[in-house]
DNA sequence: CATTCGTCCTGATAGC
DNA sequence: TGCTATCAGGACGAAT
């Protein structure tokens, strides 16, 4: 279930295989992980083909890799400036792989992407999706005021995927403001981990490690927004940062081999979570304490919520 | 306008 | 055994 890490281990593993190199054709086998190329294949492919891949950039969880169009005019000054990227969420179940031309088709391979030669790299970047949340689609990319994706890629000009331009910046990314995010948080009339998922507010977040932010940060995610103090916020916000830290350390989190990296290999994060997953076990920190106190999973938002019925207590109704 | 809810999907698993 | 029901959840558009 990719959230922030996993996308960005995706990045990483993905950028030194594709950067520079051109796509030469593209097959479509499933049009639904394209549905949101309003075209439609014809035109997908169309826009793909021919075209230099000249980065792979992020944000949030969404991932996108910048074309150099071919033959386009660059403009006189000799700068140049990407107009279009082709664009990835990886959904729940999405998988981009390289792999070798001889390598059989995966049950859930939807499309497929043939790469110029280059020496010791596999030919095909895979698009392989179970269950369909994720998809592909070629988007434009525009100018921002707000100095590009995540600092992270290196485009010639701060601009940003269309697609991606509501989506705020992550806990991870260096441009990152908490003054910007406690603002907006505090006037907001929800619960803090509809908060944490709305992409908007801040970015990267999932069920996952939204759960195992509140449970770090001792906070319940009914908790009202517009009560939250700032060390509050302070520290829901480093918990996420920590937690998904030590997910990039270990390459991603996977719990049902759903997710597996741009190399084929899982993570193994899973191993390690406090709150996620783990209903009628015991509260790690309560056990710590010296007090038993078994981990409560609630239904919320049409979601598992996992929270310790000790130290994330309810809130109540009333001051805060 | 802000906020919440329903929908898209497949396959593993539970229950009868 | 074989069927149906349930669950998993990111993001968007519709509804409130």
């Amino acid at each position: 279930m990719p959230e922030l890490p996993e996308v960005e281990v995706v990045r990483r593993g993905l950028v030194s295989w594709v950067r520079g190199r051109t796509i030469t054709s593209v097959d479509v086998l499933d049009p639904r992980s394209i549905r949101r190329h309003a075209l439609g294949a014809q035109d997908f492919a169309g826009n793909l083909e021919g075209a230099r891949v000249l980065d792979v950039v992020r944000r949030g969880k969404f991932l996108w890799l910048p074309l150099e169009e071919a033959g386009a005019v660059q403009p006189a000054d000799g700068e140049s400036r990407p107009a279009v990227a082709l664009m990835a969420h990886l959904g729940m179940s999405g998988q981009l792989l390289m792999q070798d031309a001889g390598v059989p088709d995966e049950k859930h391979l939807k499309i497929r992407l043939r790469l110029s030669p280059a020496e010791g790299m596999p030919e095909q970047l895979r698009f392989v999706d179970q269950r369909i949340f994720g998809g592909l689609f070629v988007t434009s990319l525009i100018p921002t005021s707000d100095g590009g994706p995540g600092g992270l890629g290196e485009l010639p000009a701060p601009v940003i995927a269309e697609e991606a331009a509501h989506i705020a910046r992550d806990p991870l990314d260096p441009h990152f403001s908490f003054e910007s995010f406690y603002r907006r948080l505090r006037i907001r009339k929800t619960g803090l981990k509809r908060a944490l998922l709305d992409q908007g507010l801040v970015s990267g977040i999932g069920n996952i490690y939204a759960d195992e932010a509140l449970w770090r940060a001792r906070l319940h995610y009914a908790r009202p927004t517009d009560t939250l103090r700032r060390a509050e916020a302070l520290r829901v916000l480093e918990a996420a940062r920590e937690v998904m830290l030590d997910a990039l350390a270990a390459g991603g989190t996977s719990f049902d081999s759903l997710y597996v990296n741009v190399n084929g290999a899982s993570g193994y994060f899973d191993r390690s979570l406090n709150a996620y997953g783990r209903e009628n076990q015991e509260c790690k920190r309560c056990a710590a304490a010296g007090i038993v106190s078994l981990m409560k999973r609630e239904q919320f938002m049409n979601r598992s919520s996992y929270t310790c019925p000790v130290c994330q207590p309810r809130p109540r109704n009333g001051r805060w």
